[in-house]
DNA sequence: GGTTGTTAATTGAATGTTCATTCGGTTTGC
DNA sequence: GCAAACCGAATGAACATTCAATTAACAACC
């Protein structure tokens, strides 16, 4: 990851938080530029049009999360232990950062994302999916795709951070705790 | 479920599908009247305004699903019988419309959804929920908070769902199955 | 150190397009 | 005949993008 220019850093913080708020629809260029302390033409500066802003800013993302798989996914400890670390750090990462949950999940199912990257060719997915098949390949995972156990897996998590994040729902002492293990048992092999 | 005027069921049906292709933006109402095969116009006799098409469609798939759920959800045969037969009953439905489980993942996320309906509040998840909670009470689910326990089965019904829709994957025999047996014994009381 | 030239960064008003919505008029059903 | 349903061209606002002009960065040269 080379360093971004200032400017540009300032311009996807800011088109992340106006996406939490008023999604895709709803942030004008000219309020990206605002924000960002930028005039709006000095965002063609740097971007072709707001689309491709918008998947650059996607894949810059991305690769934050990439970074926490490879750290979590190491041979030194037990698998056991690496899914649960990893489990806790992803679960932490999107916590702590809402506005990139909430600016994924719109990604994913907007027009912005043509996904010619097949399933499981982006970087993330092949990690995912990597760590899944090692688990099975040890025998502590049942013999299913690592696909599906990898995409299970993340929506888990990303489904409890959201349970959380929206407020709905203080979880109880040792709740949180409970979800990484309902989703181990549920694949562990047997 | 009172019946709904053939132009608007029509109308509905023209946003469903556009919206899938396109996006909520990428459809503007010019498109959604063409396809419905009525005038512009014609949509405001109907509807207050874009927003408003939007959200009565929202509530109007959601109470499809709804019905799923009643139908489901009886106390003639056991939890377990109900908890697959409700599994398999939500991931065919959502198999069978693609655009509608792609409509709603847009709708969540989108600046539309001014959910003020607390969450647990809207009649969908209040039924899920009180579902999850029998299964705790009756000794065969862990003793976590059924909001929990229904928020992770219905992600992963709808994760399982993207799976085989997008292509990626194709399931293997006996694969499937195994989707609902994992949630199962993660969730289940030991 | 100051002068000059050159390129990159930045500005924000102007442009042109794309839409949501309106409304005066027409058709349909009763 | 009358009301409701329907039409689609016209309106006006919002917005992405452009561009001519301005400023900063910095190197070369004396």
């Amino acid at each position: 990851m080379e360093p971004i220019a200032d400017k540009k850093r300032a311009i996807f913080e800011s088109m992340l938080e106006l996406v939490k708020e008023k999604g895709f629809h709803g942030t004008p260029m000219s309020m990206v530029a605002k924000r960002a302390g930028v005039a709006a033409g000095t965002i063609y500066h740097y971007f072709d049009s707001k689309e491709k802003l918008i998947c650059e800013l996607y894949h810059y993302i991305q690769q934050q999360v990439i970074e926490i798989v490879k750290h979590e996914d190491c041979t030194d400890i037990s698998f056991k232990e690496c899914f649960f670390n990893l489990w806790y750090a992803l679960f932490t990462y999107y916590t702590e950062k809402p506005s990139i949950l909430r600016f994924f999940e719109q990604f994913v199912n907007s027009p912005y994302n043509t996904n010619k990257d097949e399933f499981g060719k982006d970087e993330f997915h092949r990690l995912l999916f990597r760590f899944f098949e090692r688990g099975i390949k040890e025998g502590h995972l049942r013999p299913v795709s690592p696909k599906i156990l990898g995409t299970l897996a993340h929506s888990n998590i990303i489904s409890t951070v959201k349970i959380q994040a929206s407020g709905r729902l203080t979880l109880q002492d040792g709740e949180l705790e409970q979800i990484p293990l309902i989703l181990w048992d549920g694949m562990r092999n047997r």
